[in-house]
DNA sequence: AAGCTGGCTTGAATCGTTTCACTTTGTCGT
DNA sequence: ACGACAAAGTGAAACGATTCAAGCCAGCTT
């Protein structure tokens, strides 16, 4: 209840063996006799003894943690690939700690730096912007790093990202075969990558199509409250220059401009407007108008991102790898086509 | 490129200075001439040198890490506590590494072991079930602990969490207020001490009317899914049994809950049946209905729960508190008042 | 000129673990 | 009975930072 902290020498005093002993029980228990292993754990289970990981590393030069920097921990693909990631490194017996940068340089800088000085295995990281000296850094000294849902196209790290532009002409193939011609996509700035590949999938499906058009709508976040403003906007501009089909860079986007469409627009979902995100989050499936969208592969990429990046700690000479997914349509509600609900 | 990371001792030969000054030079600024300490900084830029953590923790004896342990990092509720819990510990110089348990006794175990492995200034957790040895283990060894949404009866840890035995009455208690009479609450197993807390609420709410009745539909967990299943069986137990209003023990539930009674139910919200959940989070207002719930004031219980810890760790002596807050009402469009719905 | 002061700098000791060359003990074959 | 050999255990060195008593030196007082 008081004094310092329980080391090994106190242990191996009580369990009356040598520290290299103790050091063995913990690190190669196949080293020491049967009955000396149970004097020592029963020491070490009377003096709750707790390895002090700071020694260990210091001596051993590497720890057994993986840092992860995620954009934003609320965001579903984010939290559900980061438990896909850390069930796949406690199988490989590394653990994952999480950072969380809400897309702030700053908060990024800080957790890079934390993380390094405690010399994890390695990075996952899905970077703030673009790729930043700091990261070029990291490369520099020979940290393992792994980009998630982003490539590098200069092939320093390796990378898990998903194929942004097919799943943007997926989203919008599928508006044009369900008869709709004036196409509206919303997303936050361009200078975001993944909304500018998702928009460039759009510009490539609708060029396909000599009748349809397609528009820009800017929105000012990729949230919920975002997309009901940039829905409101859509629909106060009138029926004239009204889209009967929207794509939206994401499914909270989406549900946002759900929203404004049905509540303030006072329109049908999918009769005068279909509608089709991004990312298949779980609430896609409970939205008003359940929604159609565009599903990552998320468990797939957080394992496969350790599993790169546990394969270029095993060997610093690996060849960075840009492993690339291929997104996939999911048909709901909110597609329904124009015909049959016409009908 | 290549060969073993820079140590202190490789700046001090680069600067020609002792390694104490350059400790001083990170340390203790102002101890150090001017001109020696420009001589340091560049040589520590040049090489690139990152302070080794696990060096100077283990001669430092602590960390500046707080290891905070959440029950499902996907849940809105504890994102955005984490996110203020974060911030909070950067302003008072500290970081926050995030373990997600995922309702996982051997996944929190894991993170309690880890986290006390690297010497965490202290453990911010919402513990899976009820408090393990474990955690008393913790508190034997003198490691700063604040429990999160959950208060500690034995008064050996402080903590932050509501008050949801005064949630669950608010909320039942405005069903009440709209006329409602036949109550449903909807909750995952009682052995969860936050859903008996709501439903204790509930039942007291009810008890002050009379001619009120309390039913309880167990779900299977604490999701949408979960909640649609509940909601089916309530709507398909026939009209005779069916409530007229369903307190759900939280907004993923509500929504789940929703699905069943709008599609499968085929019944109108609010004027069958009013409908209110537990948490506010995101989603609940963007809700086909937007849904009536109780808020929790989640960034100041993450800033509040540091705030402790903090303290715990500058005075080891000062005395562990409970801080309870006060849940909050808001009212939305799924507990219209059925009067007002029949007009 | 000697003594003192205070600002800078030095470098050895220290933290708790792992590693490894070495010693001790016990077994076996001949 | 002897040497060879394996298995088990020992304890000092090393990891890289921080700390602190001690040393140095320039400038000042007396």
């Amino acid at each position: 209840m008081n004094s310092r902290p329980v080391s090994i020498k106190d242990v191996a005093d009580h369990a009356q063996v040598a520290v290299g002993t103790v050091s063995n029980v913990l690190n190669h228990p196949s080293r020491v006799a049967e009955r000396t292993r149970a004097r020592v754990t029963a020491a070490i289970a009377e003096l709750g003894f707790v390895r002090n990981d700071a020694a260990r590393q210091l001596r051993a030069g590497q720890s057994r943690t993986i840092g992860l920097i995620v954009l934003d921990i609320g965001n579903p693909f984010f939290s559900s690939l980061a438990r896909a990631a850390e069930d796949y490194a406690a199988e490989r017996g590394s653990t994952v700690v999480l950072g969380d940068s809400g897309h702030d340089a700053g908060r990024e800088a800080r957790y890079i730096d934390v993380f390094e000085q405690q010399r994890v295995q390695g990075l996952l990281i899905s970077p703030v912007g673009d790729l930043t000296a700091r990261l070029e850094a990291l490369h520099s000294r020979a940290v393992p790093v792994v980009l998630v849902d982003r490539k590098d196209d200069l092939k320093l790290f390796s990378s898990v990202s998903v194929d942004d532009e097919a799943g943007g002409y997926l989203a919008v193939r599928h508006l044009l075969d369900g008869g709709r011609r004036r196409i509206a996509f919303v997303g936050a700035g361009a200078s975001i990558q993944q909304v500018a590949d998702r928009m460039a999938g759009a510009r490539r499906a609708v060029g396909e199509c000599p009748d349809a058009t397609l528009e820009f709508v800017l929105a000012e976040a990729m949230t919920v409250l975002a997309g009901r403003a940039a829905g409101e906007r859509v629909v106060q501009a009138g029926p004239a220059r009204m889209p009967d089909g929207i794509f939206c860079a994401n499914d909270l986007l989406a549900i946002g401009v759900m929203q404004a469409v049905l509540l303030i627009g006072g329109l049908k979902v999918p009769e005068d407007l279909a509608l089709i995100g991004y990312d298949d989050i779980d609430f896609a499936e409970s939205a008003v108008v359940p929604l159609s969208t565009i599903r990552r592969p998320t468990e797939l990429m957080g394992r496969t991102a350790v599993e790169l990046l546990l394969g270029e700690i095993d060997d610093t000479q690996s060849e960075r790898r840009q492993v690339v997914f291929q997104p996939e349509l999911v048909v709901r509600g909110s597609t329904g086509s124009r015909i049959t609900a016409q009908i």
